[in-house]
DNA sequence: AGCACA
């Protein structure tokens, strides 16, 4: 079958990626890519002669990672075609998330399940690649509400679609948020719509950087940007 | 091509 008779996975399997590329800016570059479709707990990347070329991207809920491998799959990332599968086995991320997390020193096949209630401790601080300073300006990331329906994910494209924003916005302000970012281009307004914006960038790598950076930043403490790729 | 948890 198309993902080889892997059984769906909450972490994805990323393999044919540019080896070329560094580790960090590979794990950040991913991290913005695939944050689209979903909360990434975590994104392991070796540069062992085993391991280079491949990621994994462990994802909070399997049906992010069941879109990531539809979505992305042959998506052309430093050059390259993506080839995504589920992973095959439970990355320890998660098996630590749910309790079953059984240290590597024991090589056992430890796969019976921990009856366990929550912890008590809630501090979810997972480990992610924190590539970018985002929207530093109070409000962290928005909750999708506004606009997009946010399960039909759009599919990865040079330019983004603004929504929510304050109708007093300009092009300036607006440029002046973008353009700190590589590969921006142009930030476009649309007269008989206030309150979105398309801004374009080099290609869909630089705009998925913006757009994970930029996303839920507040130019008024009541209009959170939502942002999304503009559709095709 | 290559499935780990630096």
């Amino acid at each position: 079958m198309l993902s080889g008779d892997i059984p769906p996975n909450q972490t994805i399997y990323v393999k044919n990626l540019n080896e070329k590329v560094k580790k960090d800016e590979l794990k950040r570059s991913l991290y913005c890519l695939f944050s689209q479709y979903g909360r990434i707990l975590d994104i392991i990347a070796l540069k062992t002669p085993k391991l280079r070329g491949q990621a994994w991207v462990c994802f909070s809920e399997v049906t992010a990672a069941s879109n990531a491998v539809r979505q992305m799959q042959n998506f052309p990332f430093y050059e390259k075609p993506m080839r995504i599968q589920y992973a095959k086995t439970k990355s320890d991320c998660i098996a630590k998330e749910e309790g079953s997390f059984v240290p590597r020193e024991k090589k056992k096949k430890q796969e019976e399940k921990v009856e366990k209630k929550r912890f008590p401790e809630e501090s979810k601080q997972s480990s992610v690649p924190n590539g970018t300073h985002g929207a530093s300006n109070g409000g962290p990331t928005a909750s999708f509400r506004p606009g997009s329906t946010s399960q039909e994910a759009a599919a990865p494209n040079d330019i983004l679609f603004i929504e929510n924003l304050p109708y007093e916005t300009t092009g300036r302000m607006l440029e002046m948020l973008f353009e700190q970012y590589p590969g921006f281009k142009e930030v476009r307004l649309i007269d008989a719509k206030p309150g979105i914006a398309f801004v374009d960038f080099e290609d869909d790598i630089q705009s998925s950087m913006a757009m994970q950076a930029l996303q839920g930043f507040k130019i008024t403490p009541q209009n959170p940007m939502v942002i999304n790729f503009a559709k095709k």
